[in-house]
DNA sequence: TGTGAATTTAATGTCAGACAATTAAAGTCC
DNA sequence: GGACTTTAATTGTCTGACATTAAATTCACA
């Protein structure tokens, strides 16, 4: 493993991608302990700090994990999907919330993704799932509940149904998808009438994923996309019209 | 923004979450320029390398890009979608091949989300969709194809149908489940049989498509699940009698 | 006065060497 | 043999320096 010192790009990231690159390769695989960084920086033919900002890197994509002391060192990690989870929701978030994407789209992906694992969930979902599913709908009832919880609460019941469906690598890719719209929709505030009729749609859904009717499934959430593109639509016409009105009053 | 000197944590991880959060709270908003290195070390009340080393972490996430020079710096980037395609294929990539992920969990989360697409696909598909799915079926009939360019040109394929939805944020959270399947299809070796069969299902689904039939894509995708679920079990299984039939003839 | 070259300046990138903190293993004493 | 101490290896952090880059400024010259 060497690296080039006319390249222009920093020495730390052509390391970690020299590393990194051994590691997706499997010449380096799941817990083997990477050479120590004076043993490192002498290979590549650079400095310690300069070692040390190329594990940095790695680690910060949980590529690597480190350990002190007489036995420690740099290991690769196997990466957990908790792990895998994280990093999705926080690429998914930002992705949107930095790219001017239309709550329009990514609503449209979510539930898109969500039906997707409806079949498998109306097939295969366990009284535990069922349970949760149920006790966030109780959740939803509550008066005095906050926007955010009551948002919160929708979370952890689309991801009983994505969890539903028994298959985790479905799950994690869910995740982002469903967390991620969590800041958009906060943006929302629902009146009681707009819960009601949400809670309405959750209720028909847990009653056919009860009933194992995929179909069924599917034609709930796409009720609840409609309910969601429409209430979100209402809510930025209202924000919209109020700003024009800003806008006059202040000329 | 203060860390806490007394955490176990390193140092320049908790700086690296504190600058995080503030990203991803919007309290740095994109193309804001950071604290210089020495300032930041002063505001931390740690060392520059330290600094460093927590920028490090940051920039492997593209969350800040450096620029050197008089007016340079670490600036919040704006997440891009080249770069989210990017990190969520590697993370994906390295969850299935770390995780003892089996080829029919991962071929269902696939095809379960590529069938989320279908619909939207068949009412919304360009004819640059439509052309590409269609060349890339021809490059698939040509002989002498390795099973690497095979596979590579079936990730083409799907990808067309699934960028033929229109949605941007579905392509992301799909290019993961496509392309890190790459690699477990890499695995199978295809028969010139297996090939034509494939071909097949891809022609009837490019005709789905043009015909902007979006059930008949869904059943199209299905079918092609169910061969390739067949066609990897085949494999798999040929392959575990070649290795016990090794095993007794050692002993 | 305008323009292009030279200089300055501020920032990141890299290096060397040192010390602190941690941890497992080896050694020692009872 | 077991509990304690010492040792060694490794990562974490700091200090200070120099190299490199690129924009801003200055200055000479037409």
């Amino acid at each position: 493993m060497k690296i080039d010192p006319s390249n222009p790009a920093d020495l730390s990231a052509q390391i970690a991608t020299a590393i990194r690159d051994a590691i997706v390769g499997g010449r380096l695989i799941v817990d083997q302990r990477l050479p120590s960084e004076a043993e490192l920086a002498e290979q590549f033919e650079v400095s310690r700090p300069t070692v040390r900002e190329a594990l940095k890197r790695l680690a910060a994509q949980s590529l690597i994990r480190t350990q002190r002391g007489a036995t420690g060192g740099a290991f690769v990690n196997r990466l957990s999907f908790p792990d895998a989870y994280d990093q999705q929701i926080t690429t998914s978030t930002l992705l949107l919330s930095m790219n001017a994407v239309s709550f329009e789209t990514a609503c449209e992906a979510r539930y898109a993704l969500e039906r997707a694992c409806a079949p498998l969930t109306a097939q295969r979902r366990t009284a535990d799932h069922l349970a949760t599913m149920r006790a966030e709908i109780h959740r939803q009832t509550q008066p005095g509940l906050t926007d955010e919880a009551f948002c919160a609460s929708d979370v952890a019941f689309h991801r009983a149904l994505v969890d539903g469906a028994g298959n985790p690598v479905l799950s994690y890719q869910l995740a982002g998808a469903v967390e991620a719209m969590q800041p958009l929709m906060n943006m929302i505030t629902f009146t009681a009438r707009d819960r009601a009729r949400i809670i309405a749609l959750h209720q028909d859904i847990a009653n056919a994923v009860e009933a194992q009717d995929g179909a069924a499934v599917t034609d709930g959430l796409s009720a609840l996309e409609a309910e969601t593109q429409g209430l979100a639509e209402s809510v930025f016409a209202a924000r919209a019209a109020r700003n024009i009105g800003k806008a006059d009053a202040a000329t």
